[in-house]
DNA sequence: AATTATCCTACCAATGTTATAGGATTTATA
DNA sequence: TATAAATCCTATAACATTGGTAGGATAATT
């Protein structure tokens, strides 16, 4: 199992647009300045982000990014799903995908295993990624 | 995130040795008749356990493998740590991977999601997954 | 019209996944 | 003590994924 780079780049990405404090929202270019990011692979990045519904912004010269729902209401997973549509193990993904799929243990274990890691990953929101601070206490 | 093969099959592979009722083990080859999978890929599986300390086998002729410790004793922690050491998110791994790393909310995140995902795969048994009965009732 | 900034498509090197193949080694037993 | 059973060990390889780069098209502001 593997954070990929997209998925944590997301993660910088969104928290990036919701500590903006500017009403005009944020510069993919400036997001990309910000978190050493290269404009082009950011590209990507914001594509799927924008894709997933989680941020806006106008066309042409000047539109900045902003988060389109308060990122209390915006989790983990929310942003996960914009890079992987789902976790992956590939015996629960197709029923065809094995025989044994009727009685099998372990595609029990890991249908329910599943479910609790999605579980973990929807019960964190943005807001409290933001405003928890580890470093000064 | 994905759970490979390895981790599957030698689950599956866990799991075919702990309901054994034979005290003599089961034989590698039986194993890959159960489970249907090739002898020779199930060879790394099996070896991947046996360095891990899971199970155990005598050598030569007639050696079946048998669990080193009570089902009871054995998480899916432990089985999935013996095809990957960890769970990967770059950034965590070394310090030195990214210069934000000292004031980086997002790093701070993963390593929390990585500590509860641990947990979250330790806290289940090899017996519980064996005895389980999701389908009859 | 020029500039800014995203949007879109194609490409690519490196790595990881999922095996297969061939033979060496070890030991039980006939 | 052969011989067969069974694992142990090393190499190879096709394929998919990851982590980007490159070049230009498009849209809107000034």
């Amino acid at each position: 199992m593997k954070i990929n780079t997209k998925i944590r780049y997301g993660m910088r990405a969104m928290i990036d647009i919701a500590n903006s404090q500017n009403p005009e929202g944020v510069l993919q270019k400036d997001i990309a300045l910000h978190q050493d990011i290269s404009l082009k692979y950011l590209d990507s990045i914001i594509a799927a982000l924008k894709l997933k519904g989680l941020i806006a912004n106008s066309k042409g010269k000047g539109s900045g990014y902003k988060l389109t729902r308060d990122p209390n209401e915006i989790t983990v997973w929310d942003i996960y799903t914009a890079f992987e549509p789902t976790i992956i193990v590939d015996c629960i993904e197709n029923k065809e995908f094995c025989n044994r799929s009727c009685d099998c243990k372990s595609r029990d274990y890991w249908i329910e295993f599943k479910k609790d890691l999605i579980e973990l990953l929807s019960k964190k929101r943005l807001s409290q990624i933001i405003f928890d601070n580890n470093h000064t206490n």
